[in-house]
DNA sequence: AGTGAATTGTAGCATTGGCTACATTTGTGT
DNA sequence: ACACAAATGTAGCCAATGCTACAATTCACT
């Protein structure tokens, strides 16, 4: 496509080509942090899929660096991992506290932040940032400066 | 996953499901009414994909009902395709106008909204709606009922 | 120590969406 | 009418993600 901007559809796709490692890394790390260790078991169950979809894509974030693992052995985040996962999980909360602050109900927002999230760009994210720190719900993060 | 809500994962992945549909009619409906046909060659551009692609996805969306072509024709959509066409542009336009009353700029929200549209659900286009109608923006749409 | 249960890994299937290469059909210009 | 260009269709490849079935390993209980 010609002129300075990308096709918005190339964006998407490279959205979804790092949506499964966002979510993953996410979900290993809050796991590891709640319950002190994460198992190819417990992802298939909070990724409500089969525990041979997990295995392999564990092994391939495994192969990508984000993940390492022993064979039978939890999973555990690599530095590079821990970093995608904390950028993933802060994402997600402005995302679904944002949607919470316009009247979302809970179970709904937490249900499409999980989608929304991935296609949040910065500018997005900064103007939901901005208007949880100008609206009058308490926000959940450290206030940034008003508007 | 036990309990009365369906785990988030699921409904993201029922969301991708739907995706290309909904996209391609979308195309095909906004290119019909503004140029007067649409080709391969047309979605093939628009979404920055191969015509060989885009020819697989007609075939199986002509296969769901929802778009009619013959070979080396325009693509049509059917009665339908154009329902789900309505609705997806409704709701396009619904996120790129909130994306825009809350400060992301042109671009970005045009941009973001490709994805975003997809994973939103009935609640959260409500509130979003809502938001532009009791925003002191112009909304683009018939103001609804002001909180 | 032995047995059975639970967990994890592998094989191979399907689907979707991406591609290149090549074939076929249609359209355009002379 | 003919030649060439453009558009579209088909074949076959790849990657990612989903599954069932079965094998291998680890864990827990007796």
């Amino acid at each position: 496509m010609s002129g300075s901007s990308e096709n918005p559809f190339r964006k998407v796709r490279a959205d979804h080509a790092q949506e499964t490692a966002e979510d993953y890394v996410e979900a290993v790390s809050d796991m590891v942090h709640r319950i002190g260790e994460c198992r190819v078991r417990d992802l298939a169950a909070h990724m409500g899929v089969s525990h041979v979809t997990v295995s392999r894509i564990v092994s391939r974030l495994q192969e990508e660096g984000l993940i390492e693992t022993e064979p039978y052995r939890p999973v555990r985040l690599t530095p590079t991992g821990e970093k995608l996962a904390a950028m993933s999980r802060r994402r997600h909360e402005i995302v679904e506290q944002f949607l919470l602050a316009i009247g979302v109900p809970a179970e709904d927002a937490a249900r499409d932040t999980e989608g929304i999230e991935h296609h949040v760009g910065e500018s997005t994210l900064a103007a939901m940032e901005n208007f949880l720190s100008s609206s009058h719900r308490p926000a959940p993060t450290t206030p940034e400066a008003i508007e």
